[in-house]
DNA sequence: GTCTATATTTCGATAGAC
DNA sequence: GTCTATCGAAATATAGAC
C-alpha cells in the first residue's frame, strides 16, 4: 500500500513502481485510478483531514485560550487509535506535503497548522503560553511516533490517558 | 546550501543541480568535494554528532533513570541554539536518514535515538515512565519546529528556561 | 481495469578539457 | 577546482491492445 511506502520509506524516496509492486499491479493500472503521484499523495491527504475536520471545526468559531487549546489537544488525542497510520505518515513527509501544498494552491482547508501557527507567533498571547502551546502540539504528534514503535505492548486505552496527563501538566498548570 | 534544501524540500525532493544552483556551480563541481548525494547527507549527519556526541556520552555510563533522562534533555535543550539548522533538518528527513542508515551499515555510534527507542520498549520501566519519556523527547525536539517558526521575537534564553520548565513539568513531578 | 510496450524527462554520476 | 558534454539508469507518464 502506498501509505506504508510513503511512511516507511518517504515520498521522495518511493516510486510508482515500489507502489504497484506492493498491489500486485503494475504502475500502467496506477494511472487508471489516479492521475499522478502527487493524486495518490493528496488522496491520503484528504482522507486524514475528512476524519479529523469535524474536531478541528471549532477553530472556525472560537477564539482559542489556553485551555481552548488544551481541550482540542485531548480530543484530538482521542481520535488517535482510527487515524494512526495516517498521522503518522503525515508526520514523515511533512517537506512533501508542505511542496504539494504550495504547487496546487490548496483550497483554504481548516488546517490546524495554519491556527497553531498563528497563535505561536501572537504578540497578543503570552511568551509563556505560546510556547506552552507549541510544545503540547509537538509532544501530542511526535507521540506517535512512538505509539507505533515503543509501545506496541501498551493497551490504547491507558496510552490515552497517559497522554491527556501529560497534556494536562503541561497546559492545564495555570 | 544543500542543508537548506534538505530542511525546506527534503532530501528526496532536492536533486544535484538544486544544490549547485543554490552555490553558484555545477553538478560536476560538487562531484569534487563529495562522492555522491549520499554523501552530502551523510557529511551534514556527522557535522550533528561530532557536536552532540559529548552531551550524549553520558548514555554510555549510566543506567538511566527518569531523572536522568531529565538531566540529558535539559542538556541536549542547551545545545540548541548552536544546532538548531541541523537538528531540524534531520527532524525534517527522518525516513532518508533511517534508510541511509540501513543501507550504509552505519557504524555503531551512540545515538540518543537507540538508547531512547530501547528505553521506550524495556518492559522494566514502568509503562507510565516510557510513556513520560516519549512524549518529552518528542517534545524536545518538535519544540524545534516552532522555534525557527513562531518564535523568532523571543529571546533565545528564555526559549531555553521555558523549554527546561515544560521538561520539568513532564518528567519531574514525581 | 489491467496489461505490454514505449515515450519523455530527470536524475545521479563520469570523462576529459582547461 | 570548475567547466561542458554526455552516459546510463530510473522515474513519471502515456498509448493502445485485451
Amino acid at each position: 500500500m502506498a501509505l506504508d511506502l510513503f511512511t516507511e520509506r518517504g515520498y521522495g524516496q518511493t516510486s510508482l513502481r515500489e507502489i504497484a509492486e506492493r498491489l500486485g499491479l503494475t504502475k500502467a493500472a496506477l494511472y487508471y485510478h489516479f492521475s499522478s503521484k502527487d493524486e495518490i499523495f493528496m488522496a491520503l491527504h484528504r482522507r486524514l483531514h475528512e476524519s479529523l475536520d469535524a474536531t478541528v471545526a471549532v477553530l472556525e468559531d472560537e477564539d482559542m485560550t489556553l485551555g481552548g487549546w488544551l481541550a482540542l489537544f485531548e480530543r484530538f488525542v482521542e481520535k488517535f487509535p482510527g487515524n494512526r497510520k495516517l498521522i503518522l505518515m503525515h508526520e514523515r513527509n511533512r517537506t512533501a506535503f508542505e511542496k504539494v501544498h504550495n504547487e496546487g494552491h490548496d483550497q483554504e482547508h481548516a488546517d490546524i497548522e495554519e491556527k497553531l501557527s498563528a497563535a505561536l507567533r501572537d504578540p497578543e498571547i503570552p511568551v509563556r503560553e505560546r510556547i506552552r502551546i507549541g510544545c503540547a502540539f509537538s509532544m501530542m504528534m511526535g507521540g506517535l511516533l512512538f505509539a507505533g514503535d515503543g509501545f506496541q505492548d501498551v493497551d490504547a486505552d491507558e496510552l490515552t490517558a497517559e497522554m491527556k496527563s501529560a497534556l494536562q501538566d503541561l497546559l492545564g498548570a495555570y
